[in-house]
RNA sequence: CGGUGAGUGGCGCAGCUUGGUAGCGCACCUGGUUUGGGUCCAGGGGGUCGUAGGUUCGAAUCCUAUCUCACCGACCA
């Protein structure tokens, strides 16, 4: 390709809007434009990369055993009614009617179809396991899209189905695309982790989500620094630091005056907050006959809310009392309460049931206890754990301790049972001739999301730094006054054919540009290779090429540059 | 959905308080100059000032409504 014929697009000035890197470089590389909140033509150079994403996305799914097919983007609405998602899925389901007033969707995502689909086309067991694929266009009306392509409302994803007849075949699958992602993100060149995800609503299913590492990731991994264990901070567990000891310690009462957190609490007593404990009340579950449930947590720790909603005392969502209603039921605020003698059930975090002799509030405006412990001085509780994981604490594996890094979720896989299946009865006979419903799994993975979280991982201050597996070329010649010199004009044009020739990506950069502009274009668009063809190298048969990623430069024979070129990873 | 801020040429912005012929930088076009890291000079084209209504002799500027966008939060995965 020809600059001079191409669509290079590059700007100087940054949009006001962009915020992240990825975002900032998309645009300032020519490779996204917005057109309107959460939607974005891809230009040339942005579609090239996409493109050469989705290959490998493609090729490792093929491994895997998956057969591709694709599935329209406008879905009909009684499906999701079937699903019982038309009710569930929120405004985020983007919903449209058509000239019949008929309700259609488009779609965020396939079970629907891909299960009526395998309804109709599959009725024995023998025609199973079946993994069925697409890389396609998906909608989600998201409330807020941000970040540029990261979180934008239309995207592109590879989304994976499969059926199965039993949940030891469904594992078997799950595994094996388990390992093809890992290979999507090792051959495209990602420093990446599989976590282990939300498994709880949906009851025994197991999930994995697949993190690119980098700073501006919206979610928190905790990772062992010893072992594979990875997972969301949202349901990473904490176990208990240290062991439950009784204490020795007298309870007693002492005056607080003004001390309404823990900080201020730990200053006036001049202790370690972590010898002393929090009380947080929250709502009950409907169910309860109980108006508020009491949470204690270590002074140092915060609640976590996700691990909380999942116990069947606490109302879900989770929602936290009102000062008021607390004073009302318990005659003190917050900044006094504790968990002795307390009328209400009170649910202790492991952790903090570690703690022998500890200071909390005595439920007394103004007061705290020193010396509590449990058991002796609070009789009935039950022990759970609800407290977010921090770095330092030991992994749930036993090996090792926990590290905490942001992550880009760029995958995530699922074992959904018969979610679907059963509400689409979707099943097939068995061997002993008995219908039976089938065992589903969904896999995806954001396309567009990989190209932003690669370039999140992949920059200077200079542009993109592609990695060559998805570079939107391989190498660029930028010839040096090649308008004036017949002899840079005439091996600039043959290496471009050459190059051409053997099915290199090759950018020719033939704009009669100053030579700063050309460098500065290249750098910023990322292409691995810069080879420089100008007089002062030629008049010694040579020509220079350059590193993106190391800036190293290297001189070569002209004769050797193509075998040279060839021969680059 | 709540809070904050912004809409002026393709991009980045000034002008608005105090109403009076719409400006700057980048980009673009023409000519010259320069040519191994975003040259320099001269000339030029392009804007219903988000939209609608109002006040006024006169509105980018004041008033009202409305739309859009961004950031923070909540929500979602």
């Amino acid at each position: 390709m020809r600059t001079s014929q191409y669509l290079l697009a590059t700007q100087k000035e940054t949009p006001a809007e962009a915020e992240v890197i990825s975002h900032q470089l998309m645009l300032r590389a020519g490779m996204v434009r917005k057109l309107a909140s959460g939607l974005y033509t891809w230009l040339p150079t942005g579609l090239r990369v996409l493109n050469k994403v989705a290959a490998i996305v493609r090729d490792e799914m093929n491994k895997a055993g998956a057969i591709e097919i694709s599935m329209p983007v406008v879905q009909p609405g009684d499906l999701w009614v079937e699903s019982g998602r038309w009710d569930d899925y929120g405004p985020e389901l983007l919903r449209i009617k058509d000239r019949h007033n008929r309700d259609f969707v488009l779609g965020p995502t396939h079970e629907e179809v891909v299960t009526s689909l395998v309804k109709n086309e599959i009725s024995s067991y023998k025609q199973l396991p079946l993994n069925l694929y697409q890389i396609q266009t998906k909608f989600r009306d998201e409330v807020r899209p941000r970040f540029g392509i990261m979180r934008s409302r239309e995207f592109i994803m590879k989304d994976a189905y499969s059926f199965h007849i039993d949940a030891q075949s469904l594992d078997q699958t799950y595994q094996r695309m388990h390992q093809a992602y890992c290979n999507v993100f090792e051959r495209i060149g990602l420093s990446y982790r599989p976590v282990i995800a939300d498994s709880g609503s949906i009851g025994g299913a197991v999930s994995h989500e697949f993190h690119v590492l980098a700073d501006s990731g919206e979610d928190d991994i905790a990772y062992s620094d010893a072992s594979d264990y990875a997972a969301n901070v949202e349901l990473a567990e904490a176990i208990a630091l240290g062991q439950v000891r009784a204490g020795s310690a007298q309870l007693t009462l002492v005056d607080t005056p003004g001390a309404k957190t823990i900080q201020a609490i730990a200053t006036l007593l001049k202790c370690d907050v972590k010898q002393t404990v929090k009380t947080l009340i929250v709502k009950a579950d409907e169910t309860s006959e109980h108006e508020f449930v009491a949470l204690v947590l270590r002074g140092d720790h915060s609640l976590n809310s996700i691990k909380v909603e999942k116990l069947a005392l606490i109302a879900s969502p989770l929602q936290m009392a009102d000062e008021a209603a607390v004073k009302a039921k318990l005659y003190c605020g917050f900044g006094s309460l504790g968990p002795v003698g307390l009328s209400i059930p009170v649910i202790v975090d492991r952790s903090a049931e570690t703690v022998a002799d500890f200071i909390c509030g005595a439920n007394t405006e103004a007061q705290h206890f020193t010396g509590a412990n449990w058991q002796r001085d609070v009789k009935t509780y039950v022990v759970e754990d609800i407290r977010d994981v921090v770095a330092g604490d030991p992994s749930p594996d036993g090996n090792g301790t926990l590290a905490i890094t942001k992550g880009i979720e760029v995958g995530h896989i699922f074992q959904l049972g018969d979610k679907y299946s059963k509400a689409m009865n979707c099943g097939v006979l068995t061997e002993t001739g008995k219908h039976d419903l089938l065992q589903m799994g969904c896999y995806g993975i954001g396309v567009t999301r990989i190209v932003a979280a690669a370039i999140e991982q992949h920059n200077d201050k200079f542009g993109i730094i592609w990695p060559q597996s998805i570079a939107p070329f391989s190498v660029v010649i930028i010839p040096m006054n090649m308008h004036k010199s017949a002899l840079v004009k005439e091996v600039a044009e043959k290496l471009y054919k050459d190059l051409c020739d053997v099915g290199v990506d090759v950018l020719f950069d033939d704009r009669k540009e100053r030579p700063g502009v050309m460098f500065n274009d290249m750098e910023l668009i990322g292409i691995p290779y810069s080879v420089v063809i100008g007089e002062r190298n030629l008049d010694n048969q040579q020509i220079e090429i350059k590193n993106r990623k190391s800036g190293e430069k290297t001189l070569l024979e002209v004769d050797n540059l193509l075998e040279y070129i060839k021969n680059l990873g």
